[in-house]
DNA sequence: AACGGTCACAACCGCCTGGGG
DNA sequence: TCCCCAGGCGGTTGTGACCGT
């Protein structure tokens, strides 16, 4: 047998919540907050299962929940973000503030993935076909392992980088301070940040010598074998202790007090917003860039002619 | 007006994870 | 260490609305 359901099957309605029930849990939770989800129905004095309480209200009746449509910087943020993450619709939510992972995960499958393929696009990777109407340069077996080379690399520089300014900044702190950036490598923040982890995973699973998967069945063709936070975990682990090695190795510089994985508690702690918002924009960096050129630049152009295509075939 | 097909989205289902005993 | 439970997550389904014939 299976584990117990959530709620006693036998005369719990199921369906579209209607007004009046709407109200009973809006009312009781404004109340009294919602506590246990399982017992709420009963103190509520709602015929319902908790469960189904519980996602009535994170998806349509919290009132920090922003309706109406997506607007076209919204899209754009979805596609980029479903590139990197895959279909871990809570991650992206998480940076679409207002919106419910149900929701993004609905307009995703509804509007967005049946139109990539008009534009040559794997739906499920946001990889282009040979056929796409454009040239691609990066040609990587997977566009994930692209990102993560890219990505990679990008860390090692940085960290060179700061390791060769701290010494410097020992030997001669009076002529190049000034060139020595105090505060952390904006590459390292975004290592740290929650969508940098979403790269070390992959990294991870490329990196084991067992693998022999597709990061992209990983991370968008099947939640059974995405990766799940706890495998995440684990993997993460791994990265985080051959990030610590390589810095014992390299130097004892203040790169330790950076670059390591997000548990750890010396790291910085970047919201996701603001790593967001540094992994989309990079201001003033344009040059530091080309890391990323090859996969957020072609999601933007996805995503320009994806408007187009809106505009011009009145999707 | 009736019917069938399609779309959009709310809701459900089952699995997984973390925390507590 | 194991087990149980509550909550979270992602995939899937159900259903009402809309549109074309």
């Amino acid at each position: 047998m299976g584990r117990q359901p959530c709620c006693d099957k036998h005369g719990v309605k199921k369906g579209p919540w209607n007004p009046e029930e709407d109200e009973i849990l809006v009312n009781y939770i404004n109340k009294n907050g919602h506590g246990s989800w399982r017992t709420l129905p009963q103190l509520a004095g709602l015929n319902r299962c908790g469960k189904s309480c519980r996602l009535r209200w994170s998806n349509y009746l919290r009132p920090d929940i922003k309706r109406g449509p997506f607007t076209p910087e919204e899209e754009k943020l979805i596609i980029q973000l479903h590139g990197i993450l895959g279909n871990r619709w809570a991650a992206i939510a998480a940076q679409l503030e207002g919106r419910t992972d149900n929701e993004i995960k609905n307009y995703f499958n509804t509007h967005v993935k049946k139109r990539l393929p008009i534009m040559a696009i794997d739906p499920l990777t946001q990889a282009p076909s040979s056929s796409a109407p454009f040239p691609i340069t990066t040609t990587y077996s997977c566009p994930s392992m692209g990102h993560m080379t890219q990505w990679e690399s990008a860390r090692l520089e940085a960290e060179a980088r700061l390791s060769k300014g701290s010494v410097l900044r020992d030997n001669s702190q009076s002529t190049l301070s000034t060139q020595v950036k105090p505060e952390p490598d904006q590459y390292l923040r975004l290592w740290n940040s929650e969508v940098g982890e979403a790269f070390r995973k992959l990294t991870a699973t490329f990196q084991s010598p067992n693998s022999s998967q597709s990061p992209n069945s990983q991370t968008s063709s099947s939640s059974k074998q995405a990766l799940t936070p706890a495998k995440i975990k684990t993997e993460e682990k791994t990265i985080n202790e051959q990030q610590e090695e390589m810095e014992c190795r390299d130097s004892k510089s203040d790169v330790e007090d950076i670059v390591v994985g997000s548990e750890s508690s010396s790291s910085i702690n970047v919201s996701s917003d603001m790593s967001l918002q540094l992994l989309l924009d990079f201001p003033g960096c344009e040059e530091e860039m080309t890391f990323f050129q090859g996969q957020l630049a072609t999601y933007s152009v996805y995503h320009e002619i994806l408007t187009e295509n809106t505009l011009n075939c009145s999707f």
